[in-house]
DNA sequence: CAACAAGCTGCGGGTTTACGCAAGACGGCG
DNA sequence: CGCCGTCTTGCGTAAACCCGCAGCTTGTTG
């Protein structure tokens, strides 16, 4: 059995070479890759089916180097390790993860021996592994209790772009109207317009760039999820 | 001589410790913190006048815990020791630095060699050492060159806040068309006009919020300032 | 099938932005 | 002092944005 290491910090990268080869003695060989392209390429070449990943990594994050190796092997495992459980990460991380795929979603914060339990469950057992707090999220974030829908969260994303609303509706099939109805279901749901009672409407806040603001402060958006948009933004602009 | 360590990530603090006994044998005694917080406290019960500093904790980022421990004792030593070369932190971290005060700027990528000798340097020989890329930045960032002028990223800042024109107004004190002149100024600078020769007015972009992705996607803000700004908007937005 | 909730769309109007034009204000500099 | 560049401010306009009102299309449910 072969583990794949994808993880550009050298101290984490050997704290996760030694937690494998604690968790999985039947583990022989461990390799590793200290960005998102090399990791890819490493997958491909020794058709690795385990992978332990950081996402938000320099050069290619851990998202899109996951989102191709599984779109080359779905039946891959990827253990996810990050920092943090930003829900703009989460949401990513299960917006990609392919039907029936196991994998793993872990806090660095998290103890050795939640680490390599988490090693085994996934890689020896195929279970998912999703941390408690992850959890949390993910629950709060796909059901509807105040939580987004996709829908909005797609808007959201594009008025993070910075496109208009009519470049919206083109790029999203929609009409002039039903992107600003949809801008204001999400004004409401991201409680923009918290003045609390200025009387003489002093400190208003541009909704639209009040929003981008917010959905930051909460970690709805990071900068990873920008950078996607933006890339994706750029295919459908070359596109038409 | 004793040695204060604010870092939250528990393997990059124990290489630290390692890294500064080995590196001055004339510290006898290093401490630790693991959030901004607690190294605020530690600085103060301790006076210790050597810090090494994360920007980017959880709890209260490097930026703000150094402002505080400088402005008690303007001659502390900060050597900061990040991940990134943002420029947002860059900026942060000029803006905040005292006059005369020693301090220090290294990337958690430099070698074991260069750390320690950024930790002579600042502590032992009260000299500023300034990574080589981040030094970089400084220079294009604070000369005119392609930089930035103060008022113009304040009305980054702003933009990315969400306040509007007349509320940006308010709070510089300038009319609102000054902002507005601003405001363009900003966008030719970050060239927001990039949509390169579409024929038909098709994809063009909400200009206020487009400058606002680039400035994210140039890392001239991040999380981080996003935050700070925050505060300090909602202090002035208490204060009147 | 009727009833109803949820989403899409057009119309209309009040506000905010983006920006050209032009008249001061201020600070060097020869 | 007069000239010049930079910054500020007001006026005015076209476009974009925010949003209430109301008619339509769907999918769902009793």
């Amino acid at each position: 059995m072969k583990v794949l290491i994808v993880e550009d910090d050298p101290l984490h990268r050997s704290y996760l070479h030694e937690a494998v080869n604690a968790a999985l003695p039947e583990c022989d060989t461990v390799i590793e890759a200290e960005n998102g392209t090399a990791g890819e390429k490493l997958a491909r070449d020794h058709k690795s089916a385990h992978i332990v990943m950081d996402l938000q990594m320099a050069s290619r994050n851990g998202i899109e180097a996951a989102r191709t190796i599984w779109k080359e092997r779905p039946e891959t495992r990827i253990l996810f390790w990050s920092n943090y459980s930003d829900e703009a990460y989460v949401r990513g991380v299960s917006r990609i993860v392919p039907d029936g795929a196991a994998y793993g979603y872990v806090l660095k914060s998290a103890s050795d021996e939640r680490l390599k339990l988490a090693l085994r469950s996934i890689f020896i057992e195929s279970q998912c592994v999703i941390d408690r707090e992850v959890r949390g999220l993910q629950q709060k974030s796909l059901g509807q209790t105040n939580g987004f829908t996709d829908s909005e969260y797609e808007i959201l994303v594009d008025i993070a772009l910075g496109l208009t609303d009519r470049a919206i509706a083109k790029r999203r099939s929609l009409s002039l109207r039903s992107v600003q109805n949809r801008l204001q279901q999400l004004y409401d749901k991201l409680d923009v317009y918290q003045t609390a009672g200025d009387d003489h409407e002093d400190g208003r806040f541009n909704l639209r760039a009040r929003a981008v603001t917010i959905a930051f402060l909460r970690k709805l958006l990071n900068y990873s999820a920008l950078e996607r948009a933006e890339a994706e933004l750029q295919e459908w602009l070359d596109g038409k």
